[in-house]
DNA sequence: TTCCAACTATTGTTTGCACC
DNA sequence: GGTGCAAACAATAGTTGGAA
C-alpha cells in the first residue's frame, strides 16, 4: 500500500523504525497528526488536494483495522489525528485547494464537430471507427468512462427493429462470471437504446457505425462473450477489410485515454477525459429539458442528487444540442 | 534472427464521483 | 461536509508482429 509506504518513510525520517502497527496508539496519534500537517507531494513538494489527504487517512484506517483492529476514524485515542486532518483540510480550502481543478468537462457541440472534421471521429480509419463506437456508446448508453467499457462484451449490444421499422441498438448488460451484478451502484433499471438516424451522413448514424464496426471485426470475435472493444491492427499488409482489428481486447491504457488522446490530437482544451463523454450526455439531456427522473434511469445514477444540483447552462456555453449528437431523447422511450 | 514500433498488463500516484 | 471506492493518469517492463 502506497500511502502506508509514505507514512513509514515519514517515520523513518524521525528515526522511528518500527512498523506502523507496532507503534502504540498514543504515539501513532502524535505521528499521524504531524504527518498530515507536514506531508507534501513528492513531485514538486506542493500541497496535496484535501481529498487526497482524506484518502491517505482512509488507507491508514483500512491498514490498521486489518492489522490490529484499531480504528483511527472512530477510536477516541486518535482524536488529535482526526482534528489535524480536519484543520489541514480547512487550511487547504482557504488556500484555494479543493476546487476540483482537474474535473473533466463536457464537450461542446463545436468540439464534437471538430472531432468529426479532423477525422478523429468517423469511419475513415480504424482508430476513428473505434473512437466513434466508443463515443456513441458513451453518449447514448451513458456508460461510465472506463470500467464499463472494458467489461463490455460483443453480445451486450443487440441490433433491433421496432414496429415502425426503425432500427436501433439496445444495450443489455448480461451477467457473466466477472459481472455478477452484486454491486448496487452499478444497477441500470432500463436498457438504453441508440436509434438509427438514416438522414445523417453514415459516420454520424450510430447504427450504421455499429454495423460497419461489426464488418471490420474478425469473424471469430463476433461471439457474445468476445470483448466489445478490440485492439487496432496496425499491420500495413492489409490484404482484406477483415484485418482492421486484432483478435484481442484493446488494452486498458488505450481504452482509458481514448477521449484524452482525441482531444490532444484535435487541439481541444484541457480536462477532457473519458468521463467528458458521460458528462456530455447528461449535460445534453439536462439542457434539453429531459426530466432528471428519466436521466438517472439512463445513467445508472442511484439518486437524482447530482442532477438536481445541475443547472442548465446558458446558450453557447459548453452546450451540446441534440442535432449533433443524435436524438438522445429517443433513448428515453423505455419500457419500464 | 534481430531490431523496432506499438502495443499490453501491472503497479504506483493523485484525484474525483457517488452517496450519506 | 464527510466517507468509501474507483477512475484517471503515469511509469515501467514485458510481448507481439512486421520488416530487414
Amino acid at each position: 500500500m502506497l500511502d502506508i509506504g509514505l507514512l513509514q518513510q515519514f517515520l523513518s525520517s524521525k528515526n522511528e523504525l518500527r512498523r506502523i502497527e507496532d507503534i502504540s496508539v498514543e504515539q501513532l496519534n502524535e505521528y499521524l497528526s504531524e504527518f498530515i500537517i507536514s506531508v507534501r507531494k513528492k513531485e514538486d513538494q506542493g500541497e496535496y488536494e484535501p481529498s487526497s489527504l482524506r484518502s491517505m487517512f482512509a488507507s491508514f484506517e483500512r491498514y490498521l483495522k486489518k492489522k490490529n483492529g484499531f480504528s483511527i476514524m472512530m477510536d477516541k485515542s486518535s482524536e488529535r489525528a482526526r482534528k489535524a486532518l480536519q484543520s489541514k483540510q480547512k487550511e487547504l480550502k482557504q488556500k484555494g485547494k479543493g476546487n476540483k481543478p482537474n474535473a473533466s468537462v463536457a464537450l461542446s457541440e463545436d468540439e464534437v464537430k471538430l472531432l468529426y472534421e479532423k477525422e478523429l471521429l468517423g469511419i475513415s480509419s480504424r482508430e476513428a471507427l473505434l473512437n466513434t463506437v466508443w463515443f456513441n456508446n458513451t453518449i447514448h448508453f451513458g456508460l461510465r468512462g472506463c470500467k464499463e467499457h472494458r467489461d463490455m462484451c460483443w453480445g451486450d449490444v443487440k441490433p433491433c427493429k421496432n414496429a415502425n421499422g426503425e432500427e436501433y441498438l439496445e444495450y443489455f448488460e448480461r451477467q457473466t462470471k466477472t459481472r455478477t451484478g452484486d454491486n448496487p451502484r452499478d444497477v441500470r433499471k432500463v436498457t438504453p437504446k441508440m436509434y438509427a438516424i438514416p438522414t445523417n451522413p453514415p459516420e454520424k448514424d450510430p447504427v450504421f457505425v455499429y454495423k460497419f464496426y461489426a464488418e471490420k471485426r474478425p469473424n471469430e470475435m463476433n461471439t457474445d462473450e468476445a470483448p466489445f472493444y478490440l485492439a487496432v491492427n496496425h499491420c500495413k499488409k492489409v490484404s482484406s477489410d477483415k484485418s482492421w482489428f486484432k483478435k484481442s481486447a484493446i488494452g486498458v491504457n488505450t481504452l482509458n485515454s481514448l477521449m484524452k488522446r482525441m482531444a490532444e490530437k484535435a487541439g481541444l482544451g484541457p480536462n477532457i477525459s473519458n468521463h467528458s463523454g458521460r458528462k456530455t450526455m447528461m449535460q445534453t439531456l439536462t439542457n434539453n429539458d429531459v426530466p432528471p427522473t428519466d436521466i438517472v434511469q439512463l445513467s445508472g445514477h442511484a439518486k437524482r442528487y447530482e442532477l438536481f444540483n445541475r443547472k442548465p447552462k446558458p446558450a453557447n456555453e459548453n452546450v451540446s444540442s441534440l442535432s449533433e449528437l443524435g436524438d438522445l431523447q429517443r433513448v428515453l422511450h423505455f419500457e419500464y
